[in-house]
DNA sequence: CTATTATACCGACCGACGGTCTATTCTCAA
DNA sequence: TTGAGAATAGACCGTCGGTCGGTATAATAG
């Protein structure tokens, strides 16, 4: 094979590219290193090179991710503009739409990162973004207690729950993927929307706020994301790269 | 190797036991099948003739500990000298020490149980006890907003949020369970404390109650059994396990 | 313009893993 | 008594994550 240097940062940012679509679409544990290497087309021994270990490389991802998110919300907190419950609300509808611009888009990044064999690089994003988000939630929080709109005790623990209620959604979501055929996906999608609003209702009222006060995400979100999958039939990430990948 | 023959249910109880204290010590995906089936004193074949993979092992390890759990909780529901509120608080203080009888049982479960590489595990217990648990939680919380004790809607979203506080509950004690030193361990028991009456009230507001009616544990519970840890030092499950198995 | 060192990369190799297969032994109903 | 099928054994297989000795290129010093 024919020896090819690139500049590292850029290699170390096309592998991140590649363990990403693989992670995706075949799940962490099945997408194996090989894989990896042979799609970015280095050999192992450059890929320790960069990496210490597979689970190094999934920490760097989920690193990757949280920043990302982080960097796609930090005009919300400069904004002198919002109070509070302003803030909260802009960056809850943010966070769930960072890098994502169409209804198809957020549809692929869902179905991808809501499978079951997902779950473990789920749950390393989630807790590389909590660690990332939790001060700006606590600050916000801090500040809507200090001036009244929220009524409620330890702002940390607050936090955590709004970050976990993301969490939460983990299973809810998956389930909606679960059914099979286009009627479960119609009542799977009434049960989401359904939930998104007690979700916001209960945020509501741990933070002592009027009910509808919070917004999770604007109303009829959940239904464009999910038809999005009709106008984008079988041919998903998944089937086209597993095609690909044993030939 | 002399040919053992047993009973066939006795012998998958037997895996699923020998299965249950590996995957706890050492975590779903350390603990191989070599390990299970050396420490049940059977082969790979006999093994493969309970189960179809490790994985259906772990899927009936989840189950099982399910069934364990909704047994453990079956007479709270039979009482009709509770009403909704007192069923949900015994519901919710049951299905925490299921099986658990003294404090330092439970922090054995619990720092095996939370520790980052049983996030599978974990998880699968979750889903399994969850599909078990929601149907009872559904009717108390249908019982409660028909007598008028519970002011919400979709009673089953909210039982999937009182469960799913369980399952956030996760990080958290890992949180607790991660800091080294005893000041650290002070801390996090101070921080855990306020977290559960935070779960709380957040369930109160959630189910419009009062503050102060709902009770997952008795007031002390999580330090009780944080503090059980000094009483068994060093010696903890992990410690002797991995000691006897490189030998 | 070398000589030297550091960096980027290669790919054969390793032990361990989950899983398969064939062979053997035991049980029990007909 | 026998034969079908359940229960067990263990050699074997492909693949996995990871290691290692080595090579080519870039950077630096003399």
């Amino acid at each position: 094979m024919p020896r090819i240097i690139k500049h590292p940062e850029l290699r170390r940012e096309e592998l991140l590219d590649h363990a990403q679509t693989l992670f995706l679409t075949h799940g962490y544990d099945k997408a194996s290193l090989n894989d990896v290497i042979a799609t970015a087309g280095i050999s192992k021994g450059a890929f320790y090179h960069y990496f210490a270990s597979k689970e190094a490389l999934l920490e760097a991802l989920a690193e990757r991710f949280a920043r990302q998110a982080l960097a796609g919300v930090q005009d919300v907190l400069g904004d002198p503009a919002l109070d509070p419950l302003g803030r909260l609300n802009a960056l809850l509808a943010k966070s769930r739409q960072a890098k994502v611009e169409t209804a198809a888009e957020a549809w692929t990044l869902f179905e991808t990162m809501f499978r079951p064999e997902n779950l473990v690089l789920f749950h390393r994003i989630n807790v590389a973004a909590n660690a990332a988000f939790s001060p700006l939630l606590v600050e916000i929080i801090k500040q809507g207690v200090a001036d009244g709109t929220f009524r409620t005790f330890d702002p940390e623990g607050v936090a955590d729950i709004v970050m976990q209620f993301g969490l939460a959604t983990h299973d809810v979501i998956a389930k909606a993927f679960a059914g099979g055929s286009d009627a479960d996906m119609d009542i799977a999608i009434e049960t989401l929307e359904r939930r998104v609003r007690l979700y916001e209702i209960a945020l509501d009222r741990i933070l002592g706020l009027p009910d509808g006060s919070i917004r999770i995400g604007e109303p009829g979100y959940v239904r464009a994301v999910m038809t999005a999958r009709r106008a984008s039939p079988s041919s998903s990430v998944a089937a086209a790269a597993s095609k690909a990948r044993r030939m």
